[in-house]
DNA sequence: AACATTTGACCCAG
DNA sequence: CTGGGTCAAATGTT
């Protein structure tokens, strides 16, 4: 067997390791089982997708990146002198990655480039801290979408906040995972219940685990809100599909009659 | 007007 | 040479 094609079946087998191992994450937040476990499944993928990589070099690597073609089209021959040096300050051993439902983690980001990667089939969105300039914030971040299930997204984070940075704790409180706390993500005009993992009993699960997010909301705008209640459950999935559709109006009304 | 996003161009590491 | 990360002009939104 040549290299390459040893290469390219390492590479099927870590693909399937990656999906069975995105699925456990996604099962391990809907269950509520605790943050080490899933920070272990969350290393795992990582770890995985660096092996994809490495892999990968080794192989034939074709293929190339165009940037998506979502052409507005004309543009000016940008033919100008651009751009300064960049890469590698050193800071990427410090990156942490999380898997999370929440595109919005309280502080403010703001995009500054949408590539296609190789073998995925969304594309990564780049952010960097919206007050970079004014307070010297090198806070960035780098989203994919989990494939296996495009509410979940992969979120690797680079460098610190300044502690000047403001931060809304209102949009975190996802991440606090006490109590009987059910988050809602809801955009005002696509508003989708996400239901528990099949086979999986509502009843059984606790309280912070019935979890809704909007499906497809991007980019994350204050068209998304984003709301905690401290004691409302629904028992079965019929209750959160009859939810589908509805209003931000007529939710505030659920969560806080 | 000010700020945010889009997206092709550019740059660099491997 | 290629893939991935960033820049920055054009465009959109508030």
């Amino acid at each position: 067997m040549a290299t390459a094609d040893r290469a390219s079946a390492a590479c099927g087998v870590m693909a399937e390791a990656r999906e069975a191992t995105a699925r456990l994450l996604a099962l391990l937040q809907a269950t509520g089982a605790d943050p080490g476990k899933r920070e272990l499944a969350e290393q795992i993928i990582c770890c995985i997708d660096r092996a994809r990589a490495a892999v990968r070099g080794a192989g034939d690597g074709t293929g190339k990146t165009t940037g998506h073609g979502f052409g507005l089209g004309a543009r000016p021959p940008a033919g100008s002198k651009r751009r300064r040096a960049r890469r590698g300050c050193g800071e990427e051993a410090r990156a942490r990655v999380v898997a999370s439902s929440a595109m919005d983690d309280g502080y403010a980001w703001r995009k500054y480039g949408e590539k296609s990667i190789q073998d995925h089939k969304n594309p990564r969105f780049y952010f960097r801290c919206t007050y970079r300039d004014e307070l010297g914030c090198g806070a960035r971040k780098q989203v994919d979408r989990i494939e296996d299930d495009p509410s979940l997204f992969h979120i690797t984070y680079f460098g610190e906040h300044t502690p000047a940075c403001p931060r809304d704790d209102a949009a975190t409180a996802e991440l606090d995972g006490d109590g009987r706390r059910l988050v809602v993500q809801a955009c005002l005009d696509s508003f989708r219940p996400c239901l528990p993992p099949e086979g999986q009993d509502p009843k059984q699960m606790p309280a912070s685990m019935v979890e809704f997010t909007a499906g497809y909301c991007w980019p994350p705008t204050d068209q998304m809100a984003n709301l905690v209640s401290s004691d409302v459950c629904f028992g079965t999935p019929g209750e959160l599909e009859s939810l589908d559709a509805i209003s931000m109006e007529e939710l505030m009304d659920l969560l806080w009659p």
